[in-house]
DNA sequence: CGTATTTGACCGGCGC
DNA sequence: GCGCCGGTCAAATACG
């Protein structure tokens, strides 16, 4: 709003042409309504996290409260273990220790959304560490290949990843993280530089732990640079009102976009599915 | 020549 | 016990 009556001002000093004028009152009302819809978006992701997290530590509570009563089929085999191992009784210390490891590793599950580039046909998502791929799968759910990514410092780092393409929209990559790094990223140039322009949709953590679970938006802003070129206009980029400017249009087109909706509607049940 | 990727073989869990 | 399926291994191949 304040930007609002910048530009007006400086378009009463500047006696531009009516075209001119139409242009900007044009552009001033776009970004008022973008304004509104971003505010408005802001709001309902803020009732969405809250509600997450709710539900997550009640979730957790609940699981602490009844451990084997998660009937997912990621926790059948954990449930087999429990209970062939409390029929035997008989499991060493080391055993349980190492299971417990296990466990540890699978908890800290999470799964990325990647929106890429419709050419872009590999299955690679840059997300700052070193990967080795080990393998490569067509699975009965989905005719796209899965690729499988252990972290480049394996032994040492236990981390892996699995990255196939969405069912629904195949410009989105569904990158699935299993465990956590021991080690900081190898760079952090890949996660916004390249030749692919990847927006990042959605994470959505199931660790134990509340803190890492938080909800997480990362928006890779080079993808912007084709639909708003500023490489011209370097005079203009620092004003305070063409950055907000960008910002907005940035948000607008994010909005705007099919892809970007399915893609949030899909993180946020599987939010909500967890 | 060393390293990364590809791809068919293999293995273990699960349902019937 | 058998077959299916997802995950992993490792030899072959590609690439710089």
């Amino acid at each position: 709003m304040e930007s609002n009556s910048l530009l007006n001002t400086s378009l009463d000093l500047n006696a531009a042409p009516s075209r001119f004028q139409d242009e900007r009152s044009a552009l001033v009302d776009e970004l008022n309504r973008v304004s509104a819809e971003n505010k408005r978006l802001t709001e309902m992701l803020a009732v969405v996290s809250e509600n997450y997290n709710g539900l997550h530590s009640k979730l957790m509570e609940y699981k602490i409260k009844n451990p084997g009563m998660d009937n997912t089929a990621a926790s059948r085999k954990r449930k087999a273990e429990i209970n062939g191992s409390g029929s035997e009784g008989s499991s060493s210390d080391e055993e349980t220790c190492k299971k417990l490891r296990e466990e540890h590793i699978k908890a800290n599950i999470s799964r990325v959304f990647v929106k890429t580039q419709a050419s872009d046909t590999g299955l690679i998502v840059k997300d700052g560490y070193q990967w080795r791929k080990y393998g490569q799968k067509v699975t009965r759910d989905n005719p796209c290949p899965r690729a499988y990514f252990k972290c480049s410092f394996a032994p040492t780092c236990p981390v892996k990843k699995r990255v196939q393409r969405s069912l629904e929209d195949q410009s989105v990559l569904v990158a699935t993280y299993e465990g956590e790094h021991n080690h900081p990223q190898v760079s952090k140039l890949e996660m916004t530089s390249g030749s692919n322009r990847y927006v990042t949709l959605s994470s959505v953590p199931c660790s134990n732990s509340l803190s890492s679970s938080a909800p997480s938006i990362t928006l890779d802003l080079t993808r912007q640079k084709t639909s708003y070129d500023v490489s011209n206009s370097s005079s203009k980029v620092n004003t305070p009102e063409f950055q907000q400017f960008l910002v907005e249009q940035m948000a607008s087109t994010l909005t705007k976009d099919p892809s970007f909706k399915s893609a949030l509607a899909a993180a946020i049940s599987g939010k909500f599915r967890q």
